[in-house]
RNA sequence: UGGGGUGUCGCCAAGCGGUAAGGCACGGGACUUUGACUCCCGCAUUCGUAGGUUCGAAUCCUGCCACCCCAGCCA
Protein backbone atom coordinates (compact mmCIF):
# COMPACT_ATOMS: atom_id res chain seq x y z
CA UNK A 1 0.00 0.00 0.00
CA UNK A 2 1.12 3.56 0.06
CA UNK A 3 2.91 5.70 2.57
CA UNK A 4 1.25 8.68 3.62
CA UNK A 5 4.02 10.80 1.72
CA UNK A 6 4.16 9.08 -1.11
CA UNK A 7 2.38 9.19 -4.79
CA UNK A 8 -0.95 8.84 -3.60
CA UNK A 9 -2.75 10.94 -1.15
CA UNK A 10 -5.88 13.18 -0.81
CA UNK A 11 -7.74 16.01 1.43
CA UNK A 12 -8.54 12.54 4.23
CA UNK A 13 -5.41 11.62 4.73
CA UNK A 14 -4.31 15.68 5.29
CA UNK A 15 -6.63 16.01 7.93
CA UNK A 16 -5.45 12.87 9.31
CA UNK A 17 -1.43 14.21 9.06
CA UNK A 18 -2.33 17.15 10.30
CA UNK A 19 -4.26 15.65 13.36
CA UNK A 20 -1.56 13.45 13.96
CA UNK A 21 0.65 16.64 14.09
CA UNK A 22 -1.02 18.81 16.34
CA UNK A 23 -0.92 15.57 18.49
CA UNK A 24 -5.46 15.54 18.61
CA UNK A 25 -4.38 11.41 18.16
CA UNK A 26 -1.12 8.90 18.45
CA UNK A 27 -2.46 6.21 16.24
CA UNK A 28 -4.91 6.49 13.27
CA UNK A 29 -7.90 3.83 13.64
CA UNK A 30 -10.64 3.89 11.20
CA UNK A 31 -13.47 1.19 10.62
CA UNK A 32 -15.41 -0.09 7.72
CA UNK A 33 -18.71 -0.23 8.45
CA UNK A 34 -21.02 -2.04 5.80
CA UNK A 35 -24.55 -3.13 6.79
CA UNK A 36 -24.89 -7.24 5.84
CA UNK A 37 -28.10 -6.05 3.83
CA UNK A 38 -25.95 -6.99 -0.16
CA UNK A 39 -23.62 -8.18 -2.02
CA UNK A 40 -20.04 -5.44 -2.05
CA UNK A 41 -19.91 -4.04 -5.35
CA UNK A 42 -17.09 -1.61 -6.88
CA UNK A 43 -18.55 1.66 -4.82
CA UNK A 44 -17.55 0.03 -1.21
CA UNK A 45 -14.28 -0.98 -2.85
CA UNK A 46 -13.54 2.72 -2.87
CA UNK A 47 -15.27 2.72 0.72
CA UNK A 48 -12.81 0.27 1.75
CA UNK A 49 -10.21 1.59 -0.02
CA UNK A 50 -10.61 4.90 2.04
CA UNK A 51 -10.77 4.00 5.11
CA UNK A 52 -8.43 0.81 5.01
CA UNK A 53 -6.16 2.65 2.68
CA UNK A 54 -6.05 5.40 6.11
CA UNK A 55 -5.18 3.04 8.24
CA UNK A 56 -2.55 1.48 6.39
CA UNK A 57 -1.23 4.90 4.92
CA UNK A 58 -0.70 5.46 8.83
CA UNK A 59 0.31 2.54 10.70
CA UNK A 60 -3.05 2.58 11.84
CA UNK A 61 -5.89 -0.24 12.48
CA UNK A 62 -8.81 -0.97 10.80
CA UNK A 63 -11.36 -2.75 12.39
CA UNK A 64 -14.61 -4.20 10.42
CA UNK A 65 -17.87 -3.30 12.19
CA UNK A 66 -21.03 -4.86 10.49
CA UNK A 67 -23.34 -2.04 11.00
CA UNK A 68 -26.41 -4.26 11.45
CA UNK A 69 -28.72 -2.46 14.02
CA UNK A 70 -32.18 -2.88 11.49
CA UNK A 71 -32.62 -6.44 11.24
CA UNK A 72 -35.65 -6.23 8.99
CA UNK A 73 -32.88 -5.74 5.70
CA UNK A 74 -29.96 -7.90 7.15
CA UNK A 75 -28.97 -10.95 6.73
CA UNK A 76 -25.98 -13.70 8.21
CA UNK A 77 -25.22 -14.68 4.67
CA UNK A 78 -24.13 -11.49 3.78
CA UNK A 79 -21.87 -10.95 6.34
CA UNK A 80 -20.00 -13.89 5.16
CA UNK A 81 -19.89 -12.92 1.75
CA UNK A 82 -18.48 -9.40 2.80
CA UNK A 83 -15.73 -10.75 4.57
CA UNK A 84 -14.76 -13.17 1.71
CA UNK A 85 -14.63 -9.95 -0.77
CA UNK A 86 -13.11 -7.69 1.44
CA UNK A 87 -10.08 -10.23 1.82
CA UNK A 88 -10.07 -10.55 -1.26
CA UNK A 89 -9.95 -7.33 -2.42
CA UNK A 90 -6.45 -7.71 -0.29
CA UNK A 91 -7.77 -6.44 3.02
CA UNK A 92 -7.29 -7.46 6.40
CA UNK A 93 -9.12 -6.27 9.35
CA UNK A 94 -6.20 -5.48 11.81
CA UNK A 95 -8.07 -3.99 14.70
CA UNK A 96 -10.62 -6.76 14.79
CA UNK A 97 -13.81 -8.19 13.94
CA UNK A 98 -17.17 -6.55 15.43
CA UNK A 99 -20.60 -6.57 15.35
CA UNK A 100 -22.64 -3.17 16.11
CA UNK A 101 -24.97 -5.37 18.20
CA UNK A 102 -22.77 -6.16 20.36
CA UNK A 103 -23.04 -2.69 21.68
CA UNK A 104 -26.91 -2.49 22.16
CA UNK A 105 -26.22 -3.27 26.02
CA UNK A 106 -23.96 0.02 25.95
CA UNK A 107 -26.49 1.72 23.62
CA UNK A 108 -29.31 0.93 26.10
CA UNK A 109 -27.29 2.15 29.04
CA UNK A 110 -26.80 5.28 27.03
CA UNK A 111 -29.88 6.38 26.07
CA UNK A 112 -31.24 6.00 29.88
CA UNK A 113 -28.12 8.16 30.82
CA UNK A 114 -29.52 11.29 28.32
CA UNK A 115 -33.10 10.09 29.28
CA UNK A 116 -32.07 10.70 33.13
CA UNK A 117 -29.89 14.15 32.02
CA UNK A 118 -32.92 15.29 30.38
CA UNK A 119 -31.66 14.88 26.68
CA UNK A 120 -33.82 12.10 25.42
CA UNK A 121 -37.46 11.63 26.00
CA UNK A 122 -40.43 8.92 24.55
CA UNK A 123 -42.86 10.03 22.40
CA UNK A 124 -46.17 8.96 21.41
CA UNK A 125 -46.69 10.66 18.28
CA UNK A 126 -47.52 7.65 15.31
CA UNK A 127 -45.53 8.48 12.72
CA UNK A 128 -47.58 10.14 10.29
CA UNK A 129 -48.00 12.87 12.67
CA UNK A 130 -44.44 12.93 13.85
CA UNK A 131 -43.70 14.07 10.29
CA UNK A 132 -45.88 16.56 10.28
CA UNK A 133 -44.53 18.29 13.26
CA UNK A 134 -41.13 18.26 12.19
CA UNK A 135 -42.19 21.20 9.74
CA UNK A 136 -40.71 21.26 6.02
CA UNK A 137 -37.25 22.74 4.74
CA UNK A 138 -38.34 26.18 4.74
CA UNK A 139 -40.61 26.11 8.08
CA UNK A 140 -39.37 24.67 11.34
CA UNK A 141 -41.02 21.98 13.39
CA UNK A 142 -43.53 21.72 16.40
CA UNK A 143 -42.73 20.60 19.24
CA UNK A 144 -43.97 16.87 20.39
CA UNK A 145 -46.90 17.23 22.87
CA UNK A 146 -44.54 14.69 24.83
CA UNK A 147 -41.39 16.71 24.81
CA UNK A 148 -41.30 17.70 28.61
CA UNK A 149 -42.44 14.23 30.00
CA UNK A 150 -40.82 13.82 33.76
CA UNK A 151 -37.47 12.19 33.76
CA UNK A 152 -39.75 9.24 35.85
CA UNK A 153 -42.36 9.05 33.15
CA UNK A 154 -39.67 8.46 29.96
CA UNK A 155 -37.66 5.95 32.19
CA UNK A 156 -40.56 4.11 32.67
CA UNK A 157 -41.83 4.06 29.35
CA UNK A 158 -38.31 3.03 27.86
CA UNK A 159 -38.25 0.68 30.07
CA UNK A 160 -41.74 -1.35 29.02
CA UNK A 161 -40.57 -0.15 25.83
CA UNK A 162 -37.28 -2.59 26.20
CA UNK A 163 -39.31 -4.87 28.17
CA UNK A 164 -41.51 -5.16 24.97
CA UNK A 165 -45.14 -4.04 26.16
CA UNK A 166 -45.94 -1.95 23.09
CA UNK A 167 -46.34 -3.02 19.27
CA UNK A 168 -44.23 -1.84 16.71
CA UNK A 169 -44.36 1.81 16.14
CA UNK A 170 -45.80 2.71 19.18
CA UNK A 171 -43.62 5.13 20.69
CA UNK A 172 -39.82 6.01 19.97
CA UNK A 173 -37.08 7.32 22.15
CA UNK A 174 -35.92 11.22 20.70
CA UNK A 175 -33.55 13.29 21.33
CA UNK A 176 -34.41 16.76 22.53
CA UNK A 177 -32.26 18.93 20.99
CA UNK A 178 -34.02 21.66 18.66
CA UNK A 179 -37.19 21.39 16.68
CA UNK A 180 -36.48 24.95 15.06
CA UNK A 181 -33.01 23.83 13.46
CA UNK A 182 -32.66 25.02 10.00
CA UNK A 183 -30.52 21.36 10.40
CA UNK A 184 -33.56 18.64 10.29
CA UNK A 185 -31.20 16.56 11.24
CA UNK A 186 -31.66 17.93 14.56
CA UNK A 187 -35.29 18.11 14.99
CA UNK A 188 -35.05 15.74 17.74
CA UNK A 189 -34.52 12.84 16.26
CA UNK A 190 -35.62 8.93 16.58
CA UNK A 191 -32.80 7.66 18.63
CA UNK A 192 -34.62 4.04 19.30
CA UNK A 193 -37.64 2.46 17.69
CA UNK A 194 -39.17 -1.06 18.13
CA UNK A 195 -38.86 -3.71 15.86
CA UNK A 196 -40.69 -7.03 17.39
CA UNK A 197 -38.14 -8.73 15.06
CA UNK A 198 -35.67 -11.36 15.79
CA UNK A 199 -31.95 -10.22 14.51
CA UNK A 200 -29.54 -12.54 12.96
CA UNK A 201 -26.54 -11.93 15.79
CA UNK A 202 -28.99 -11.33 18.88
CA UNK A 203 -31.78 -13.14 18.21
CA UNK A 204 -34.84 -12.37 20.33
CA UNK A 205 -32.72 -10.72 23.21
CA UNK A 206 -34.16 -6.84 22.02
CA UNK A 207 -37.49 -5.85 20.43
CA UNK A 208 -35.83 -2.13 20.63
CA UNK A 209 -33.36 -1.53 18.12
CA UNK A 210 -31.22 1.56 17.99
CA UNK A 211 -30.88 4.18 14.64
CA UNK A 212 -27.91 4.60 13.06
CA UNK A 213 -27.60 8.09 14.33
CA UNK A 214 -27.29 6.97 17.78
CA UNK A 215 -25.75 3.59 17.73
CA UNK A 216 -22.66 4.80 14.78
CA UNK A 217 -21.04 7.35 17.10
CA UNK A 218 -21.58 5.24 20.21
CA UNK A 219 -19.75 2.49 18.30
CA UNK A 220 -17.13 4.50 17.00
CA UNK A 221 -16.11 5.88 20.09
CA UNK A 222 -16.00 2.63 22.00
CA UNK A 223 -13.48 1.09 19.76
CA UNK A 224 -11.71 4.15 19.94
CA UNK A 225 -11.73 4.82 16.04
CA UNK A 226 -10.03 8.37 15.47
CA UNK A 227 -11.58 9.17 11.61
CA UNK A 228 -14.82 7.72 10.31
CA UNK A 229 -15.01 8.48 7.07
CA UNK A 230 -18.10 8.42 5.19
CA UNK A 231 -20.12 9.85 2.25
CA UNK A 232 -21.65 12.78 1.39
CA UNK A 233 -24.84 12.48 2.07
CA UNK A 234 -24.01 12.37 6.15
CA UNK A 235 -22.49 15.76 6.28
CA UNK A 236 -25.87 16.87 7.78
CA UNK A 237 -25.54 13.97 10.10
CA UNK A 238 -22.42 15.48 11.38
CA UNK A 239 -23.64 17.56 14.04
CA UNK A 240 -25.82 15.11 15.49
CA UNK A 241 -22.54 12.51 15.16
CA UNK A 242 -21.04 15.07 17.51
CA UNK A 243 -24.08 15.89 19.53
CA UNK A 244 -24.38 12.35 20.75
CA UNK A 245 -20.52 12.06 21.27
CA UNK A 246 -20.84 14.72 23.43
CA UNK A 247 -24.09 13.83 25.46
CA UNK A 248 -22.65 10.35 26.06
CA UNK A 249 -19.98 11.91 27.87
CA UNK A 250 -17.36 10.10 25.78
CA UNK A 251 -13.74 11.24 26.99
CA UNK A 252 -12.15 10.71 23.19
CA UNK A 253 -14.12 12.04 20.29
CA UNK A 254 -13.86 9.91 16.73
CA UNK A 255 -13.98 12.61 14.06
CA UNK A 256 -16.50 12.20 10.94
CA UNK A 257 -14.73 13.17 7.13
CA UNK A 258 -17.22 13.01 4.31
CA UNK A 259 -16.07 12.07 0.49
CA UNK A 260 -17.80 11.54 -2.59
CA UNK A 261 -18.69 7.84 -3.67
CA UNK A 262 -18.05 6.76 -6.37
CA UNK A 263 -19.89 6.53 -9.70
CA UNK A 264 -18.78 5.39 -12.67
CA UNK A 265 -20.44 5.68 -16.29
CA UNK A 266 -22.76 2.93 -17.46
CA UNK A 267 -22.73 1.37 -14.26
CA UNK A 268 -25.71 0.96 -11.98
CA UNK A 269 -24.51 1.64 -8.12
CA UNK A 270 -27.87 1.03 -6.57
CA UNK A 271 -28.57 -1.47 -4.00
CA UNK A 272 -32.25 -1.40 -4.95
CA UNK A 273 -31.48 -2.04 -8.95
CA UNK A 274 -29.24 -4.72 -8.75
CA UNK A 275 -31.44 -6.31 -6.81
CA UNK A 276 -34.10 -5.75 -9.30
CA UNK A 277 -32.10 -6.77 -12.15
CA UNK A 278 -31.42 -10.46 -9.73
CA UNK A 279 -34.50 -10.83 -9.05
CA UNK A 280 -36.22 -10.49 -12.25
CA UNK A 281 -33.81 -12.01 -14.45
CA UNK A 282 -32.02 -9.87 -15.93
CA UNK A 283 -28.75 -11.53 -14.77
CA UNK A 284 -27.71 -14.66 -13.47
CA UNK A 285 -26.95 -13.45 -10.12
CA UNK A 286 -25.53 -11.50 -7.82
CA UNK A 287 -21.86 -12.53 -9.03
CA UNK A 288 -22.71 -12.38 -12.78
CA UNK A 289 -19.85 -11.31 -14.69
CA UNK A 290 -21.82 -8.39 -16.24
CA UNK A 291 -22.26 -7.39 -12.22
CA UNK A 292 -20.77 -4.16 -10.62
CA UNK A 293 -20.32 -6.17 -7.64
CA UNK A 294 -16.73 -7.14 -6.37
CA UNK A 295 -18.13 -11.01 -7.04
CA UNK A 296 -19.17 -10.02 -10.68
CA UNK A 297 -15.74 -8.65 -11.59
CA UNK A 298 -14.42 -11.55 -9.77
CA UNK A 299 -15.71 -14.04 -12.09
CA UNK A 300 -15.01 -11.87 -14.68
CA UNK A 301 -11.76 -11.76 -14.60
CA UNK A 302 -10.41 -8.89 -13.07
CA UNK A 303 -7.94 -9.06 -10.82
CA UNK A 304 -8.00 -7.13 -6.68
CA UNK A 305 -4.65 -5.05 -7.89
CA UNK A 306 -6.83 -3.77 -10.99
CA UNK A 307 -9.49 -2.24 -8.76
CA UNK A 308 -7.37 -0.79 -5.93
CA UNK A 309 -5.37 0.69 -8.36
CA UNK A 310 -8.59 1.85 -10.23
CA UNK A 311 -10.19 3.24 -6.81
CA UNK A 312 -6.92 5.02 -6.04
CA UNK A 313 -6.49 6.76 -9.08
CA UNK A 314 -10.41 7.94 -9.19
CA UNK A 315 -9.13 9.83 -6.35
CA UNK A 316 -10.61 11.32 -3.07
CA UNK A 317 -12.41 14.35 -3.63
CA UNK A 318 -15.79 15.70 -2.41
CA UNK A 319 -17.37 17.05 -5.75
CA UNK A 320 -19.19 14.04 -7.31
CA UNK A 321 -18.61 12.77 -10.14
CA UNK A 322 -18.77 10.08 -12.42
CA UNK A 323 -15.68 8.44 -13.74
CA UNK A 324 -15.50 6.68 -17.12
CA UNK A 325 -15.05 3.13 -17.78
CA UNK A 326 -12.31 3.62 -19.55
CA UNK A 327 -9.91 3.83 -16.55
CA UNK A 328 -11.40 0.99 -15.00
CA UNK A 329 -10.69 -0.95 -18.18
CA UNK A 330 -7.16 0.57 -18.22
CA UNK A 331 -6.56 -0.27 -14.70
CA UNK A 332 -7.37 -4.00 -15.99
CA UNK A 333 -5.81 -4.38 -19.10
CA UNK A 334 -2.76 -2.77 -17.65
CA UNK A 335 -2.25 -5.38 -14.46
CA UNK A 336 -3.65 -8.68 -16.64
CA UNK A 337 -1.11 -7.53 -19.58
CA UNK A 338 2.00 -7.94 -16.85
CA UNK A 339 0.16 -11.26 -15.04
CA UNK A 340 -2.16 -12.78 -17.67
CA UNK A 341 -0.41 -16.33 -19.74
CA UNK A 342 -1.28 -15.76 -23.55
CA UNK A 343 -3.73 -17.91 -25.32
CA UNK A 344 -5.59 -17.57 -28.22
CA UNK A 345 -9.64 -17.53 -28.71
CA UNK A 346 -11.66 -17.13 -32.09
CA UNK A 347 -15.28 -15.58 -31.04
CA UNK A 348 -16.61 -15.16 -34.34
CA UNK A 349 -14.64 -17.59 -36.34
CA UNK A 350 -14.34 -17.41 -40.32
CA UNK A 351 -13.11 -20.55 -42.05
CA UNK A 352 -9.66 -20.45 -43.45
CA UNK A 353 -8.25 -23.66 -45.67
CA UNK A 354 -4.43 -23.51 -46.76
CA UNK A 355 -4.44 -25.16 -50.26
CA UNK A 356 -0.62 -25.94 -50.38
CA UNK A 357 -0.40 -27.69 -46.59
CA UNK A 358 -0.79 -31.57 -46.64
CA UNK A 359 -3.85 -32.98 -46.39
CA UNK A 360 -4.22 -34.72 -42.70
CA UNK A 361 -0.80 -33.39 -41.59
CA UNK A 362 -0.93 -31.50 -38.36
CA UNK A 363 1.81 -29.98 -36.88
CA UNK A 364 2.54 -28.85 -33.14
CA UNK A 365 3.99 -25.69 -32.62
CA UNK A 366 5.38 -24.14 -29.23
CA UNK A 367 4.45 -20.71 -28.57
CA UNK A 368 5.63 -18.68 -25.37
CA UNK A 369 2.82 -17.85 -22.99
CA UNK A 370 3.97 -14.16 -22.21
CA UNK A 371 6.13 -12.20 -24.30
CA UNK A 372 8.18 -10.72 -21.19
CA UNK A 373 8.09 -13.46 -19.33
CA UNK A 374 9.86 -16.21 -21.08
CA UNK A 375 9.62 -18.29 -17.12
CA UNK A 376 6.10 -18.61 -17.83
CA UNK A 377 6.58 -21.15 -19.82
CA UNK A 378 5.44 -22.53 -23.51
CA UNK A 379 2.66 -24.71 -24.71
CA UNK A 380 1.99 -26.68 -27.79
CA UNK A 381 -0.53 -25.77 -30.44
CA UNK A 382 -1.95 -27.48 -33.04
CA UNK A 383 -1.81 -26.10 -36.85
CA UNK A 384 -3.77 -27.75 -39.56
CA UNK A 385 -5.05 -27.57 -42.76
CA UNK A 386 -7.82 -25.82 -41.50
CA UNK A 387 -7.92 -22.93 -39.56
CA UNK A 388 -10.60 -20.38 -37.80
CA UNK A 389 -9.77 -16.67 -37.81
CA UNK A 390 -11.40 -13.25 -36.32
CA UNK A 391 -14.60 -12.84 -39.03
CA UNK A 392 -13.61 -9.19 -38.32
CA UNK A 393 -9.47 -9.81 -39.45
CA UNK A 394 -10.76 -10.05 -43.21
CA UNK A 395 -12.03 -7.41 -45.44
CA UNK A 396 -13.02 -8.07 -49.26
CA UNK A 397 -12.55 -4.34 -49.76
CA UNK A 398 -10.07 -3.15 -47.46
CA UNK A 399 -9.80 0.77 -46.39
CA UNK A 400 -6.44 2.52 -47.04
CA UNK A 401 -4.77 1.62 -43.47
CA UNK A 402 -6.39 -2.34 -43.09
CA UNK A 403 -3.84 -4.21 -41.83
CA UNK A 404 -5.33 -7.42 -41.57
CA UNK A 405 -6.59 -9.67 -44.28
CA UNK A 406 -8.01 -8.97 -47.40
CA UNK A 407 -7.82 -11.31 -51.02
CA UNK A 408 -4.42 -11.14 -52.51
CA UNK A 409 -3.25 -9.70 -49.13
CA UNK A 410 -0.63 -11.31 -46.99
CA UNK A 411 -1.03 -11.06 -43.49
CA UNK A 412 0.90 -13.38 -40.41
CA UNK A 413 -0.62 -15.80 -38.16
CA UNK A 414 1.10 -15.16 -34.51
CA UNK A 415 3.26 -17.90 -34.11
CA UNK A 416 3.20 -19.83 -36.95
CA UNK A 417 3.15 -18.61 -41.10
CA UNK A 418 2.36 -15.96 -43.34
CA UNK A 419 -0.72 -16.88 -45.63
CA UNK A 420 -1.80 -14.72 -48.26
CA UNK A 421 -5.60 -15.05 -49.28
CA UNK A 422 -6.19 -16.32 -52.91
CA UNK A 423 -10.09 -16.52 -52.79
CA UNK A 424 -12.94 -15.86 -51.27
CA UNK A 425 -15.56 -18.29 -50.93
CA UNK A 426 -19.19 -15.59 -50.51
CA UNK A 427 -22.66 -17.01 -49.41
CA UNK A 428 -25.98 -15.72 -51.29
CA UNK A 429 -25.47 -12.18 -49.07
CA UNK A 430 -22.17 -11.90 -50.11
CA UNK A 431 -20.94 -12.86 -46.86
CA UNK A 432 -17.18 -14.59 -46.77
CA UNK A 433 -17.47 -17.78 -45.58
CA UNK A 434 -14.46 -19.64 -46.29
CA UNK A 435 -11.17 -18.05 -47.53
CA UNK A 436 -8.85 -20.05 -49.71
CA UNK A 437 -5.36 -19.79 -48.84
CA UNK A 438 -1.52 -20.33 -49.20
CA UNK A 439 0.90 -20.62 -46.34
CA UNK A 440 4.30 -19.47 -46.93
CA UNK A 441 6.13 -22.75 -45.63
CA UNK A 442 9.70 -21.34 -45.86
CA UNK A 443 9.63 -19.06 -43.22
CA UNK A 444 7.67 -20.30 -40.18
CA UNK A 445 8.21 -18.72 -37.30
CA UNK A 446 10.97 -18.43 -35.93
CA UNK A 447 13.25 -19.02 -38.64
CA UNK A 448 15.11 -17.08 -40.57
CA UNK A 449 12.85 -16.29 -43.39
CA UNK A 450 10.29 -14.63 -40.88
CA UNK A 451 12.17 -11.75 -40.74
CA UNK A 452 10.03 -10.77 -43.52
CA UNK A 453 7.89 -7.88 -42.88
CA UNK A 454 3.56 -8.59 -43.00
CA UNK A 455 1.68 -5.70 -42.04
CA UNK A 456 -0.57 -7.24 -39.65
CA UNK A 457 -0.81 -10.23 -37.44
CA UNK A 458 -3.57 -12.36 -36.86
CA UNK A 459 -4.74 -14.69 -33.82
CA UNK A 460 -6.30 -18.62 -35.17
CA UNK A 461 -6.97 -21.59 -34.18
CA UNK A 462 -7.05 -24.65 -35.87
CA UNK A 463 -9.96 -25.92 -37.06
CA UNK A 464 -9.81 -29.59 -35.78
CA UNK A 465 -8.40 -28.92 -32.67
CA UNK A 466 -10.12 -26.53 -31.23
CA UNK A 467 -12.91 -26.73 -28.65
CA UNK A 468 -16.08 -25.12 -29.55
CA UNK A 469 -17.71 -23.10 -26.51
CA UNK A 470 -20.75 -20.55 -26.72
CA UNK A 471 -19.40 -17.01 -26.23
CA UNK A 472 -21.20 -14.53 -23.90
CA UNK A 473 -20.17 -10.85 -24.80
CA UNK A 474 -20.37 -9.21 -21.50
CA UNK A 475 -20.85 -5.81 -22.16
CA UNK A 476 -21.78 -2.77 -19.40
CA UNK A 477 -25.19 -3.21 -18.56
CA UNK A 478 -26.37 0.03 -19.38
CA UNK A 479 -26.65 2.08 -22.35
CA UNK A 480 -25.91 5.57 -21.44
CA UNK A 481 -23.05 7.07 -19.81
CA UNK A 482 -24.51 8.33 -16.80
CA UNK A 483 -24.62 6.34 -13.50
CA UNK A 484 -28.06 5.93 -12.26
CA UNK A 485 -28.74 7.69 -9.21
CA UNK A 486 -28.83 5.68 -5.64
CA UNK A 487 -32.36 6.57 -5.04
CA UNK A 488 -33.53 5.89 -1.66
CA UNK A 489 -34.57 2.51 -1.04
CA UNK A 490 -37.40 3.05 0.67
CA UNK A 491 -40.02 -0.06 0.13
CA UNK A 492 -42.56 1.67 -1.48
CA UNK A 493 -40.42 4.20 -3.98
CA UNK A 494 -41.23 3.83 -7.35
CA UNK A 495 -39.80 7.18 -8.58
CA UNK A 496 -38.01 5.86 -11.54
CA UNK A 497 -40.26 3.49 -13.21
CA UNK A 498 -39.11 0.37 -14.31
CA UNK A 499 -40.05 0.78 -18.15
CA UNK A 500 -37.21 3.57 -18.31
CA UNK A 501 -34.82 1.81 -15.93
CA UNK A 502 -35.10 -1.03 -19.22
CA UNK A 503 -34.40 0.88 -21.56
CA UNK A 504 -31.53 1.96 -20.36
CA UNK A 505 -30.22 -1.50 -20.58
CA UNK A 506 -27.91 -2.18 -23.01
CA UNK A 507 -29.26 -4.78 -25.62
CA UNK A 508 -25.17 -5.71 -26.14
CA UNK A 509 -24.91 -6.84 -22.91
CA UNK A 510 -25.88 -10.44 -23.55
CA UNK A 511 -24.75 -11.48 -26.85
CA UNK A 512 -24.19 -15.04 -27.51
CA UNK A 513 -21.73 -15.91 -30.24
CA UNK A 514 -20.55 -19.88 -31.25
CA UNK A 515 -16.52 -18.98 -30.69
CA UNK A 516 -13.56 -21.39 -30.59
CA UNK A 517 -10.79 -21.77 -27.69
CA UNK A 518 -7.28 -22.94 -28.03
CA UNK A 519 -7.32 -26.37 -26.63
CA UNK A 520 -5.20 -25.23 -23.62
CA UNK A 521 -7.96 -23.44 -22.30
CA UNK A 522 -10.19 -26.09 -22.13
CA UNK A 523 -10.09 -26.68 -18.66
CA UNK A 524 -10.38 -23.18 -17.22
C1' U B 1 -37.86 30.47 -0.09
C1' G B 2 -34.22 27.05 5.13
C1' G B 3 -29.72 24.29 6.03
C1' G B 4 -25.38 21.58 4.34
C1' G B 5 -21.96 20.85 0.23
C1' U B 6 -19.50 21.33 -4.68
C1' G B 7 -17.89 24.04 -9.14
C1' U B 8 -9.87 23.69 -12.29
C1' C B 9 -8.98 20.30 -19.88
C1' G B 10 -13.97 15.33 -22.79
C1' C B 11 -13.68 12.26 -17.57
C1' C B 12 -11.22 12.14 -12.75
C1' A B 13 -7.83 15.30 -9.94
C1' A B 14 -3.48 18.30 -7.73
C1' G B 15 -3.15 23.32 -6.31
C1' C B 16 -3.87 26.51 0.05
C1' G B 17 -1.12 34.63 -2.71
C1' G B 18 3.98 34.11 -6.74
C1' U B 19 2.28 33.31 -12.18
C1' A B 20 -2.17 25.83 -14.10
C1' A B 21 0.90 18.55 -11.40
C1' G B 22 -0.57 13.82 -12.85
C1' G B 23 -3.81 9.87 -14.78
C1' C B 24 -7.67 8.25 -18.29
C1' A B 25 -9.54 9.65 -23.09
C1' C B 26 -7.98 11.90 -27.57
C1' G B 27 -4.40 13.37 -31.84
C1' G B 28 0.57 12.61 -34.17
C1' G B 29 5.08 9.67 -34.58
C1' A B 30 8.62 5.39 -33.46
C1' C B 31 8.79 0.25 -32.40
C1' U B 32 6.30 -4.40 -32.73
C1' U B 33 5.13 -12.12 -34.69
C1' U B 34 -1.51 -9.72 -30.89
C1' G B 35 -2.78 -2.29 -35.33
C1' A B 36 -1.92 -4.84 -28.11
C1' C B 37 2.04 -3.46 -24.99
C1' U B 38 6.14 0.00 -24.73
C1' C B 39 8.17 4.60 -26.29
C1' C B 40 8.40 9.74 -27.60
C1' C B 41 5.45 14.35 -28.87
C1' G B 42 0.93 17.25 -28.50
C1' C B 43 -3.38 18.42 -25.63
C1' A B 44 -6.48 24.60 -20.01
C1' U B 45 -2.62 32.33 -21.38
C1' U B 46 -6.87 29.62 -18.12
C1' C B 47 -9.44 27.83 -13.13
C1' G B 48 -18.64 28.59 -12.91
C1' U B 49 -19.43 34.04 -13.35
C1' A B 50 -19.12 39.54 -12.30
C1' G B 51 -16.57 42.85 -9.57
C1' G B 52 -12.93 44.13 -5.57
C1' U B 53 -8.09 43.80 -2.64
C1' U B 54 -2.84 43.12 -4.17
C1' C B 55 3.28 44.52 -7.47
C1' G B 56 1.00 39.76 -8.28
C1' A B 57 -5.17 35.71 -7.26
C1' A B 58 -7.50 29.27 -9.30
C1' U B 59 -5.87 30.56 -4.42
C1' C B 60 -8.27 36.52 -0.17
C1' C B 61 -13.19 39.58 -0.15
C1' U B 62 -18.25 40.62 -2.17
C1' G B 63 -22.38 39.62 -5.29
C1' C B 64 -24.50 36.33 -8.72
C1' C B 65 -25.18 31.49 -11.42
C1' A B 66 -25.24 26.10 -11.71
C1' C B 67 -25.37 21.32 -9.70
C1' C B 68 -25.77 17.68 -5.45
C1' C B 69 -27.77 16.29 -0.43
C1' C B 70 -31.54 16.83 3.77
C1' A B 71 -38.40 16.80 5.76
C1' G B 72 -37.20 7.33 7.37
C1' C B 73 -39.70 4.95 13.66
C1' C B 74 -33.33 3.22 6.53
C1' A B 75 -28.15 3.22 6.60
Amino acid sequence: MQEANGAHTNFIWEIIRQDLDAGRCSQVHTRLPPEPNGWLHIGHAKNIYVNAGAALAFGGLLNLRFDDTNPTKEEQAFVDGIQNDIRWLGYEWNGGLFFGSSYFPQCYELAEKLILGGKAYVCDLPQEEMRQMRGTLTAPGQNSPYRDRSVEENLDLFRRMRAGEFANGARVLRAKIDMASPNINMRDPALYRILHLSHHQTGDAWCIYPMYDFAHPIQDAIEGITHSMCSLEYEDHRPLYNWVIEACEFPNHPRQIEYARLNLTRTIMSKRYLRKLVEEGYVAGWDDPRMPTLAGMRRRGYTPEAIRDFVERAGVAKADSVVELALLEHCVREHLGTVAARAMVVLRPLKVTLTNWPEGQTDTLTLENHPDHPEMGERQVAFGKQLYIEQEDFLIDPPKKFFRLFPGGEVRLKGAYIIRCDEVIQDADGNPVELKCTVDLSRKSGSEGAARKVKGTLHWVSAADAVPFEARLYEPLLNDEAAVEEDAEGAENTAIDKKDFIARLNPESLTTVQGFLEPSLAQA
